[in-house]
DNA sequence: ACAGCCATGTAACTTGTTACATGATTTT
DNA sequence: AAAATCATGTAACAAGTTACATGGCTGT
């Protein structure tokens, strides 16, 4: 639900035209999440017809035509904002499901398949790492994103260890050492601020 | 496309059917990951009108239909075990986005925001360490999903404080001193094992 | 007989996504 | 005039998702 609700706060700030508000979006996250411009028109569409954005008759110059939130659209956007992600139905993790069904395909080992993602995670480290050393100058939001993706890789990274090690571990048998980090972790966080 | 190989790697222990399927992919991820019945089925006539699964006629007990994985389903599977995510369309944060829009939305403080969401994301580690304490005795598989999501939700807290202070910074200007601990985790971090 | 579970299935919908077609304006 | 760019749009599909309908079997 990000594009449909990203095109509302871009057209929050006044109306505006399809091929605008994809250069808008991708003025922010360009290189790193790129938006195809016929998604802009279908999600739009899908917009009107839900009565969150109108198109605007008025002023038309060339072909363009202009969108503008309505209030419903106004009062969504808001709600948005503020809603955290579903508790009850978060995303399936892609990368946990592939580690959990590795290890019953016979004839795959799942500390190679574990490698595997590891080394590709580290390589996109790098990589988010020059993008951002790259907009470090001004562009704030491309500083945020690559940050987004740094943070969210390393976390995969050390999962991929930690499930490296338990997995190594003879089965049935309860570890009495890892628990002790992660309940550690919250609770040295500051829960409050 | 986590749920279509997911059913592929489960029928690639033996032919099963529907509701079996269902009940062995929640016995992995249940609480945390639930999957409705109604999709399994749906999924399963994808799968099948790709040529990835068959059904099998023979030994009809009951209503029920066994579903039995093709070779080229295996072949999907082991490809998808290995293949890390897309590097060119990697999916976008709803989080992130949530925060870019927000700092242009009147009337939306963006610090608030980033604050209800730290807490929720608190809140969140809180319960998945109680799933994985309910679960410490014998289920590895949960207790390596409630680990992702811990680490996910670490990485999600951390980037929420990164952005505040960030955020609270005047713009315009490049912070000196912020980018180093993420360059430096990058080069601490064991790149190979 | 009836309640409840086992088991299958489908219609309908949403979001994301892309390949392609079309025309208008600007540049060379 | 040809090429490039601006701008809109559509048809078609994938994947996820759920609400609902149907029928068989089991225990009381």
């Amino acid at each position: 639900m990000s594009v449909r609700h990203a095109l509302l706060a871009l057209l929050n700030e006044e109306p505006k035209y399809g091929l605008r508000l994809q250069n808008e979006f991708e003025a922010r996250t360009g290189e790193v999440w790129p938006l195809n411009v016929g998604q802009v028109y279908t999600t739009l569409q899908r917009l009107e017809r839900g009565g969150l954005v109108v198109t605007d008759d008025g002023e038309n110059e060339r072909s363009q035509k202009r969108y503008r939130i309505t209030s419903d659209g106004a009062r969504e956007l808001r709600s948005w904002l503020v809603t955290p992600p579903d508790l009850v139905a978060p995303p399936r993790d892609e990368l946990v499901i592939k580690a959990l069904v590795a290890l019953h395909v016979p004839g795959i080992d799942i500390h190679e398949v574990l490698q595997a993602h590891r080394r590709h995670a580290i390589e996109e480290m790098q990589r988010y790492t020059q993008v951002k050393a790259a907009a470090d100058a001004g562009d704030l939001a491309l500083v945020l994103v690559a940050d987004a993706q740094l943070f969210r890789l390393e976390a995969t990274v050390r999962w991929l260890d930690a499930a490296d090690v338990r997995l190594k571990q003879p089965r049935a048998r309860t570890p009495a050492l890892a628990p002790a980090d992660d309940l550690e972790s919250v609770q040295t966080m500051e829960v409050s601020r």
